[in-house]
DNA sequence: CGAGGGGATCTAGCGGTGCTAGCTATTGGA
DNA sequence: TCCAATAGCTAGCACCGCTAGATCCCCTCG
C-alpha cells in the first residue's frame, strides 16, 4: 500500500498487477469464445486452463469457482446488448419499437451461448436494486428508451418488462426450436401491434 | 410372443410386464419429486437409484439415459399443465385469455423444476411436426383456445405465439428474480390488455 | 423333483467433472 | 549474495453419467 505508488505509479507491482488484469479478461474472453463454439457443456475447467495456457489453480486465483467465470462473461454479454441497442436506430418508416426488438432478437440468435449465461443460466447476479452491474442498468435502460415513445398512459418500467419479457420468451422459444420458424415475422409483427397500436381507454 | 397371450393375457409374462411398468413410472415420479424438492442438480443416478431402491443400471434397463428421465417428466408436465389449462374457466368477468395466464404462471412458479424440465433445459423432443407427444398438442391446443376469442382478423396460431412466448418470458425472468414483483400485477395487466383489446385497423 | 438355461440385477470400474491441499521454483528486496 | 514471499504446478478428492461382466434367481423341461 505504502511502497506501491511512488514515482507516479510505473512499479514493477504495477506492471504485475496489469499483466493479471489482462490474464484475468483472457479467462473470460476464451471461455466465452469456447461457449459460443461449442456450448456451455463444453466449457470446463480443464480444458480452459489449457486454452490460456495455465493449469487450473490459476483460474480459482482470479474467480472463486466456474459459475463467477460464467457471470463475468455475463455481464460483459450485457454490455456489448446495451452497445447494440443503443445504435439500433430505426430505419425510415420504422418504429424504434420495432429496431430495438429485431436488434434484441439478432443479438439472441447470433449469440446464443453468450444469451444463456445472461438471462437463462440462474446466477447469483444481483437484480435487486443493490449494485445491480451497470451494463445491466445500461441495457434496460435501452428497452425503456425504446418503449417510451408507445407507452401512452401506461406504467414504463412495467411496460418494459412486458416488453423485455416477450422478447425473451420468443428468444428462448426460438431457440429450443419450439416456435415455428413460418410464423417468424407475423409473430414480431403482432407483438409489436399489440404493444403500441392499442388504444387506450385510460379506465381499468 | 406366442406363448404369452393364453388364457385371456393373465400369465406370468404379463404379470412381469406390469411390475415393470409401474417401476418405470416411480422411476419419473421420484425424479420429478426430487428435482422439485432439490433442484435438477440434485437429481443424480446414484441418487434416483438408491430412492427407487434398485442400483444404477436398472435406470438404464428403462431410459437410454439421464435426458431420456428427465424428457419423460417433462412430458408428463405437459399433460398435467394441459389438464390445468382445460379447467381454469374464467370466474365472472374474467376473461377466458386471463384465467388461462394466470393459470399457466401459477403452474410455472409452484413447480420451477418441472416447468424448466419442459421449456427451459434443452431436450430432443420433437417440436417439428412429426410425433410431437400429444400432451403437448393438448397444452398447447388450450392456450390457442384460450386466444381465439380475442383473435380478431390476426393469425390464430402466430397468435398463441405470441402470447405463450410471453408468458413464458415472464415465468423464466420472474423466476430468475430478474422481473420486479412489485409490477407482477400491473405486467400481466398490460400484457392481457395489449394483446386483446387492441381496435386493428386491418392495413398493414 | 432336480438340472439346466436365460434373464434380471448387481458390483466394480472407466473417463470425465469442479475444486483444492501442499510442494516447487522463481523472483524482488535487504 | 542470500532469503523470504509468492506465483504456479502436480496430484488427488469426491462426485458425475454410464457400462462391462459376474452373479443370482426363477422358470421351464426332462
Amino acid at each position: 500500500m505504502s511502497s506501491g505508488a511512488r514515482f507516479g505509479g510505473v512499479t514493477i507491482q504495477n506492471r504485475r498487477e496489469r499483466e493479471r488484469a489482462e490474464r484475468h479478461q483472457l479467462i473470460i474472453d476464451v471461455a466465452r469464445d469456447l461457449a459460443e463454439a461449442e456450448g456451455w457443456d463444453a466449457v470446463t475447467t480443464r480444458r480452459l486452463a489449457e486454452k490460456v495456457e495455465y493449469s487450473q489453480p490459476v483460474l480459482y486465483s482470479h474467480f472463486k469457482g466456474k459459475d463467477a467465470i460464467v457471470r463475468a462473461v455475463a455481464i460483459q454479454g450485457c454490455g456489448e446488448l446495451a452497445r447494440l441497442l443503443r445504435k439500433a436506430r430505426p430505419s425510415r418508416g420504422e418504429s424504434r419499437l420495432r429496431a430495438a426488438a429485431e436488434a434484441y432478437l439478432e443479438f439472441a440468435r447470433r449469440r446464443p451461448a453468450l444469451y444463456d449465461a445472461m438471462f437463462v443460466q440462474q446466477s447469483d447476479i444481483p437484480w435487486g436494486t443493490d449494485e445491480v452491474p451497470q451494463e445491466l442498468l445500461d441495457a434496460f435502460g435501452e428497452l425503456v428508451a425504446a418503449v417510451e415513445p408507445v407507452r401512452g398512459e401506461r406504467d414504463l418500467e412495467a411496460l418494459t418488462e412486458v416488453f423485455w419479457s416477450s422478447l425473451h420468451g420468443i428468444a428462448t422459444l426460438m431457440q429450443g426450436g419450439r416456435l415455428r420458424p413460418v410464423h417468424d415475422e407475423t409473430r414480431l409483427d403482432l407483438l409489436l401491434g399489440a404493444l403500441s397500436l392499442a388504444e387506450h381507454e385510460d379506465g381499468l
